[in-house]
DNA sequence: TGTACATCAGTGAACGCGCGTTCACTGATGTAC
DNA sequence: TGTACATCAGTGAACGCGCGTTCACTGATGTAC
């Protein structure tokens, strides 16, 4: 080993994590490879000694920007009493910092229509980690329904969280994005609360 | 006049509507001119005289895009009885076919997250095709509430409804998306149907 | 401790390609007589 | 009705540029003695 041991390791997790913050503030199709390395603070001719490709780089940053979300709800949630859970989540979910911060926020609310026009092999990553994600979600639920319709019930709820976020971003900053993420929030506690599915 | 009277003005409308229909399938990052023009059985030289700026076209085509989604979504609840508008428009709206044809199918829940990177001329043309989408979903809700609430439920609705549609659009096709539509559906009735926002 | 050497993460020029945009030209059409 | 002309929607080569990718090279570092 020349350079300290962990040198290239360092940088390959820096581009990674760079990249994440990327691909959700630009799009995946709108960011380079130039501007995630110099990002990293390296040159783009230092890309190819850490990845194959392009493809393969999108797919680690993927998987980083889902662990990542998935992390944060349930640190967030675990700091509240486990009643407060939702509500914790749906509160933070819905912020104003969250709308502006789409870089480092919701992996699934930032790229969701882009991932279903990519290779399969992206939409198994991003398959892995929603369901991850609405598993968690699940996990703040008042009890009842079995284990798949508590899973159903949460995905139900993070593609209402997350629609409500991206238009919410959409919009102007102003009122009527701020009135969105208030009804929001009403919703998503409404729809996690409701008798369900009999309600129909 | 040389040539037909409108030969001008049918190429130009063509090619707003397929571009349109590209921006929902590929994204507005994802399709190139050439392209759009090669659908409009064109070559990409004569663009320019039609438009002034690809941003001219994109413009145009979200404006398009957007109009087309309401009119559908209105003429569907149209044929259905009054109580039954809102079942009429969910089922529509999440619908297999719908999640397979993202090209002719809602603008928003395509294009959503690129849009909130675009620049704010693209988002007004948004912002005002989202309202009316938004009042014409609060034209199937049951009687009650004040015009605002009415126009906040209806946009929370919509969220619900796109954000499953792009899951359902992202995992691999089969039971796990099809069941994720289907608790959609239940999920935006009773959401539209629930007392809001007293039930929170 | 000091010097010669081997390693290899990172550099930056270069590749072919497709992008948005421009422009001199073509050729199908309608008009004038 | 037939011919000469004017129009202009559309053609296709060319522009500079940034993309993903390749590769010969550099120079900071650790090792050997």
């Amino acid at each position: 080993m020349r350079y300290g041991t962990d040198r290239k390791e360092d940088s390959r997790r820096q581009i990674v994590e760079l990249a994440s913050e990327r691909l959700r503030r630009d799009g995946i199709a709108g960011v380079g490879l130039r501007t995630i390395m110099t990002d990293a603070g390296l040159t783009h001719g230092a890309f190819y000694a850490h990845f194959k490709s392009r493809t393969e780089l999108v797919a680690e940053a993927l998987r980083f920007a889902l662990d990542q979300t998935r992390e944060r709800l349930e640190r967030v949630a675990a700091k509240a009493q486990p009643d407060d859970r939702l509500l914790a989540f749906v509160t933070f979910y819905l912020r104003q910092d969250h709308r502006a911060r789409a870089g480092t926020g919701c992996a699934t609310a930032a790229l969701a229509p882009e991932i279903a026009r990519l290779d399969p092999s992206i939409q198994r990553i991003f398959a892995e980690g929603l369901t991850a994600l609405a598993g968690s979600v699940a996990g703040f639920l008042p009890e009842g329904g079995t284990p798949d319709e508590r899973l159903s019930r949460g995905l139900a709820i993070l593609a209402g969280l997350m629609g409500t976020l991206q238009l919410a971003r959409a919009l102007p900053d102003g009122s009527p994005s701020d009135a969105l993420l208030e009804s929001g929030r009403a919703s998503a506690i409404a729809g996690a609360t409701a008798p369900w599915p009999s309600c129909r």
